[in-house]
DNA sequence: TTTTGAGTTGTTCGA
DNA sequence: GTCGAACAACTCAAA
């Protein structure tokens, strides 16, 4: 009998698993594996929020598992070590796991292939990192190009997306520990963990008559309107394989009604190439996890003020939408995209604080958090990174809110102290008259804070700051 | 090697 | 209110 350990780690699905196929192919009997590594659990980049969201996703997997006659064993410690110990607890001659490209991903499994007999299988993008390349072999910085030629690559098929198996072969024999209960967690986290719920999502997302797909490119960027897919999370964690999400954008692009509906389509692919792009980025230049990725910009003068930042994370900077976002995120453990570049901006322009301080926060954060995505987004929005914003482009958070939460719907949500202010100040509280202040029950000052810094000012600020950067470096 | 066109997501100012 | 131009200079990708 040949038996066969599959380790998970950002592959918690048993549908369009191909370590999971693979193991099956291979041997009469697989052990479903998840090891609890301590360096990633107590990692400060790693929050309550997307551990619960992660050890519900275990619950989920090990009832699956259980329906189809096996179940998840679970140990804790480092991986190597673990499954050392497990291959001999139960003679398997292989492990099978999907490959990750983050560098701690790239030096734990390579100290594993050192002494087991790793396999790597499919991972969590659909075209790996050295399959993207420029003619002259070296990898894009830019992200348009990078799409052209992404696109240029076989896409995947209905066909070859694999359907979970029906049973497993024979149940594993050896013990397993508890799955740790989760932490305690706000009541408005709005990610039920498991693949179930996200395979619902991504049928919401594109299936029926008029699927938020079709409407995506305009909707998207709405505060104010639930115009997203929200399966990041379940992206991040591989509760969906990122195969399968690409064939439902391409079949979106192809059954199309309109151009309105295939520009939805398209936005939202698009949206998943930049996912794999920033996947290569990382994987070519793992240094952006620590350095800006453009030298000329390291040496920008950070003001660095710790009571700035706290009234940031903690969404009282006087600007309604910031302060929207940053509790959104407090809150639910996710935050809309357009809401992310919107307090990025702000905490690194207008604040002039280390852009490395609010990747850190939205890692603790965020369900969704992803070394590769969040360093991305926040370099691009800090203008040091790959293909990132040009200097120029700081967000005014009045206008931003006006255009993409023209009622304040979004604000008066996450802000509720605002819920009465109308709609002209909604953006800009701080220009009531005293007396609309006194009847939309919002003194400014004392229910809702003045702006923390003045934009204008702080604009001037950022760009001189970013001027003398680049003439030092 | 040289040249050319282009580069996610914006704001401000002046007409 | 709307519109177009300016905002630097640079780097990248490909012909």
């Amino acid at each position: 009998m040949r038996t066969a350990l599959w380790w998970m780690r950002r592959d918690l699905r048993l549908t369009d698993n191909q370590a999971l196929a693979a193991a099956l192919a291979h041997a009469d009997r697989v052990i479903p594996v998840f090891v609890l590594d301590p360096t990633l659990l107590n990692s400060p980049y790693v929050g309550p929020k997307r551990v619960a969201f992660l050890l519900g996703g275990l619950r989920r997997l090990d009832e699956d598992l259980r329906a189809r006659g096996s179940r998840l064993v679970v140990r804790q410690g480092n991986p190597r070590d673990e499954l050392t110990a497990l291959l001999n607890e139960c003679s398997a001659e292989a492990i099978f796991t999907e490959e990750d490209f983050t560098p701690y991903a790239r030096q734990r499994d390579g100290g594993v292939a050192e002494s087991l007999p790793l396999h790597l299988v499919g991972g969590p993008i659909v075209h790996p990192p050295g399959t993207v390349l420029k003619a002259d072999g070296t990898p894009y910085t830019v992200f348009t190009p990078f799409r052209r030629r992404w696109k240029t690559l076989p896409p995947p098929q209905v066909s070859a997306i694999l359907p979970a198996p029906d049973r497993f072969p024979t149940p594993p024999e050896m013990g397993s520990l508890p799955i740790p209960e989760e932490p305690a967690l706000p009541p408005a986290v709005p990610f039920p963990p498991g693949e179930a719920e996200a395979q619902r999502r991504l049928r919401a997302f594109v299936d029926g008559d008029n699927p938020p797909i079709h409407q995506y490119a305009e909707t998207r960027d709405r505060l104010d309107v639930d115009g997203t897919s929200r399966l990041s999370p379940y992206l991040h964690l591989g509760m969906l394989s990122a195969r399968q999400a690409v064939v439902a954008a391409l079949d979106a692009i192809a059954a199309a009604p309109d151009a309105e509906a295939r520009k939805g389509a398209e936005t939202w692919l698009n949206e998943l190439i930049w996912r794999e792009f920033y996947v290569h980025i990382l994987y070519h230049f793992p240094y952006v996890l620590q350095e800006s990725f453009r030298a000329n910009l390291r040496a920008i003068a950070w003001e660095n003020d710790e009571e700035a930042f706290a009234a940031w994370c903690e969404g009282r900077t006087g600007y309604p939408v910031v302060d929207a976002g940053m509790r959104q995120l407090a809150q639910t453990g996710w935050m809309h995209n357009r809401a992310r570049m919107i307090v990025a901006s702000f905490l690194v322009k207008d604040l002039l604080i280390d852009w490395r301080w609010g990747e850190r926060y939205f890692m603790q954060h965020l369900v969704d958090g992803d070394p590769a995505a969040n360093n991305g987004g926040w370099q691009w929005t800090a203008g040091t990174g790959t293909d990132a914003a040009p200097y120029f482009r700081v967000f005014n958070p009045v206008l931003q809110g006006k255009k993409f939460d023209p009622k304040g719907a979004y604000v008066r949500h996450w802000v509720p102290e605002l819920a009465r202010v109308p709609d002209r100040f909604i953006h800009q509280p701080w220009k009531m008259p005293l007396d609309v202040q006194r009847s939309a029950g919002c003194i400014i000052g004392q229910n809702y804070p003045a702006p923390i810094v003045d934009h204008a000012w702080a604009r001037e600020r950022a760009l001189a700051a970013y001027a003398q950067a680049r003439k030092g470096g």
